[in-house]
DNA sequence: GTGCCTGCTCACGGG
DNA sequence: GAGCAGGCAC
């Protein structure tokens, strides 16, 4: 038996294909990661590539860390030399090593939106333009989009030509960029367009990296947008090893410069690709998989695909209507506690998905009253709170003055006495002499026009200053304890808030925040503080989701993709709510399209069972709307739906009569089959595992992870899937036959 | 320089 | 419905 052996006939193909262009279309669940890892496995043991020479990257941190476990566990020794990274951590890598020669320093600080908007604001009160006209939002939205096509301020001004608006654009964009290089900062599109600017400008770096990544993996594909396209296609231009796995019918983020294309043209660009389809789902019942392509069918510019199942039916997709959002939630609710009562789920098993986070508000607050463990994902970023941000910026500033933002942010927080006035005599004189506004500040007894106040600056100089020299021996968690004690933000906090609630909260978040920053130390070798700020700025908050905790989780349908639910609902199934009104109003069927994608993502996340909720009416913005059905919902055949009708609008309860696709169901998951069933783990008492020297509950060691205790052995096709409890590296899933695992003998 | 009030704007998604 | 910027009073 080999490794192998656990693919399919179409996923072996695609590990075994190692030369050239290769475009894996694997439709959702059809186990690409599993694809991927043993195509690497392959080229490594097969082919005798160093670990060195291969390359993966990813869009999410999360879906990083998932493959790079994997990965480690499938190859083990020599693994760790795989460079396994999203596109932004790798840019940020070699952007650490190179961006001199673009005219950054290497200690370049990245941007938030938050710091983006500061910058353009500033840009457009300085360009003397007027504020309702030019938006912070609209001028920064159209500069990342031209960021991400790789378009300049020089093009764009060009491509302007006559049109007045446009050029104004084009001169907050020139003016933007060059105070993001005062400030040597980048924002988080800089990041890709300043890699693939520094790699056509210098040839030896470029050629330096197409030789260490000669075999490139791409997750994710159908996310690319023009910058990271080309970022991979320079890469591998050389060796032409090139793989991307995605599909189209997941491509969910246009609006942030996704072009479908990239995959839809693959075998264009690349004439001589291989296209190899992955079709076998793996997670779902065949009946949530006739709903998705149901769906999905609608949609015209895709690739022909059609996912199938052999787990069974199962049930039908359950459709509830309900008077209004809070009877909706109250509905969820009760539904989720039925099922961890009388069937066998785990809260854990249970996510609740919406189309915007503000929707998730009602259903927190009856999940509350029912006392149910949730946690919602997204939202507003950890890192995007006003305490993190300013208590971030303290850091920025020790590490490093030359973050103007920063700087500016804390200088009278917590209250100093420093107003706008005095700052703003210090920014001219700053700017008059090219000077960093922190070291401007430093020498507040040269600028003209500050009299009482420049004592209160130094004194803040001062302060830093002292952080500074703490800041060598300390360690960051104990720098963070230091700054919120010795600035005042802790009394600041509690004079300032609102309530005890308040307090309780922010206090509990830089709690989290301290915490973080032991996780860092603990888990980095070296840990500094310029490191620790930049894994910060790299972070989003569905990276830290925590599968061992047994709560629901809530979350918007564009943070599920990559995660599956044994049990799923998804809410405010309504037009205008999903599809949004925005795109239903646009006149643009490619909107559409992508919100059709949205749905068909959401409904394949679900493996045993599907529930789609909508409301009739709904509070929408302090405004309530009457919304039809979602057309999504109309777009299932009927036959695969059970319907339910709530509240006393409801006309008479209506089930589908049994159609032949529940005919087939049995012997399968049939809907009075009990649910308690599908986690099939299997102790060592079962014959098939004679072949293994080890059981449940033996002390066993991994080349990689040392020494654990086996806590459950999963029977999966030919091989087995042990579930380890390291004493260094906690509980980690592997494949026996590769894994080779070793009986300790005590 | 600070604090409060009002009125405006944004309500789609995220690294 | 909520958060924020800007204006105004102190």
């Amino acid at each position: 038996m080999t490794i192998y052996d656990t693919l399919n006939e179409m996923q072996k193909e695609a590990a075994f294909h190692t030369e050239g262009p290769l475009l894996i279309l694997a439709g959702a669940g059809s186990g690409k990661t599993r694809t991927i890892i043993h195509r690497m496995a392959y080229l490594i043991d097969e082919k005798g590539v160093n670990p060195y020479n291969i390359m993966a990257i990813t869009f999410t941190n999360k879906a990083a860390a998932e493959m790079r476990e994997r990965v480690d566990a499938l190859i083990g020794y020599g693994s760790e030399s795989i460079w396994v990274c999203t596109f932004h951590s790798t840019c940020v890598r070699i952007l650490r090593r190179f961006i001199d020669r673009l005219g950054y320093k290497t200690n370049f600080t990245i941007y938030d939106t938050d710091d983006q908007k500061s910058v353009v604001k500033d840009v457009i009160k300085r360009m003397n333009l007027d504020p309702k006209m030019y938006k912070e939002r609209t001028v920064l939205s159209v500069i990342s989009s031209a960021k991400d096509e790789l378009i300049g301020p020089d093009e764009m001004m060009i491509r302007a030509a006559g049109n007045y608006a446009e050029r104004k654009i084009a001169e907050i964009y020139k003016e933007y960029q060059e105070q993001l290089k005062k400030n040597n900062a980048v924002d988080f599109d800089d990041l890709i367009c300043l890699t693939v600017e520094l790699f056509r400008e210098n040839k030896d770096i470029l050629e330096y990296y197409q030789d260490r990544f000669r075999y490139i993996m791409v997750d994710e594909y159908q996310d690319t947008n023009t910058a990271q396209f080309k970022l991979v296609s320079l890469l591998a231009s050389r060796y032409e090893n090139l793989c991307v796995v995605g599909d189209d019918d997941q491509s969910i983020y246009k609006f942030r410069g996704a072009n479908i294309s990239n995959i839809l043209d693959f075998e264009d660009t690349y004439p001589n690709a291989r296209v190899i389809k992955l079709e076998q789902n793996y997670r779902s019942m065949q009946n949530i998989l006739n709903a998705a392509n149901a769906v999905i069918q609608h949609n015209l510019g895709r690739k022909n695909k059609k996912l199938w199942s052999d787990k069974g039916d199962g049930e039908k997709v359950k459709f509830s209507i309900y008077d209004n959002g809070i009877e909706e939630a109250e509905g969820v609710v009760e539904d989720i506690k039925k099922k961890v009562l009388t069937e066998g789920y785990s809260y854990k098993d249970c996510a609740v998905l919406y189309r915007t986070n503000a929707q998730s508000r009602a259903l927190e607050e009856r999940f509350v009253a029912a006392n149910i463990p949730y946690r919602v994902y997204g939202g507003v970023n950890f890192y995007q709170r006003k305490e993190i941000k300013d208590i971030l910026a303290y850091l920025k500033t020790i590490d490093n003055g030359q973050d103007d933002l920063a700087v500016k942010r804390i200088i009278n927080v917590p209250k100093r006495g420093i107003g706008a006035t005095t700052l703003s005599k210090v920014d001219t004189y700053a700017m008059e002499r090219e000077l960093n506004f922190f070291d401007a500040l430093d020498m507040v007894e040269d600028v003209p026009g500050i009299g009482k106040a420049s004592a209160k600056i130094q004194a803040f100089v001062d302060f830093i200053a002292v952080l500074r020299s703490k800041a060598e021996t300390m360690r960051i968690s104990e720098l963070i304890r230091e700054v919120i004690e010795s600035s005042g933000y802790d009394k600041m906090l509690e004079e300032d808030a609102a309530d005890e609630d308040e307090i309780a909260e922010r206090i509990s978040n830089l709690e989290e925040f301290v915490s973080k920053a032991v996780t860092y130390e603990e888990g980095t070798d070296e840990p500094t503080l310029s490191g620790f700020l930049e894994e910060v700025a790299l972070v989003a908050d569905i990276d830290n989701m925590d599968e061992t905790v047994n709560r629901v989780s809530l979350m918007t349908l564009h943070s599920a993709k990559g995660l599956e639910f044994p049990a799923v609902y998804i809410t405010g199934m309504e037009d205008g709510l999903f599809p949004s009104y925005m795109t239903i109003s646009s006149g643009n069927p490619d909107d559409i399209e992508e919100e059709r994608r949205l749905c068909y993502v959401g409904i394949t996340r679900a493996m045993k069972e599907l529930n789609l909720t909508c409301a009739r009416q709904r509070m929408i913005r302090g405004e309530t709307q009457y919304n039809q059905v979602s057309r999504f919902v109309k777009e299932i055949p009927p036959l695969l739906l059970e319907k339910r009708e709530q509240g006393f609008m409801a006309g008479s309860r209506s089930t589908v009569k049994p159609s032949f696709l529940d005919r087939q169901s049995e012997g399968g998951f049939g809907r009075r089959t009990p649910v308690t069933s599908y986690s099939s783990v299997k102790s060592i008492g079962n014959p098939k595992n004679a072949t293994l020297e080890y059981g449940v509950g033996d002390r066993v060691r991994h080349i990689k992870f040392g020494t654990g205790t086996v806590l459950a052995i999963v029977e999966g096709g030919r091989d087995y899937e042990v579930s380890v409890d390291f004493e260094k590296f906690g509980v980690k899933k592997m494949f026996a036959s590769f894994a080779k695992l070793v009986k300790c003998e005590e």
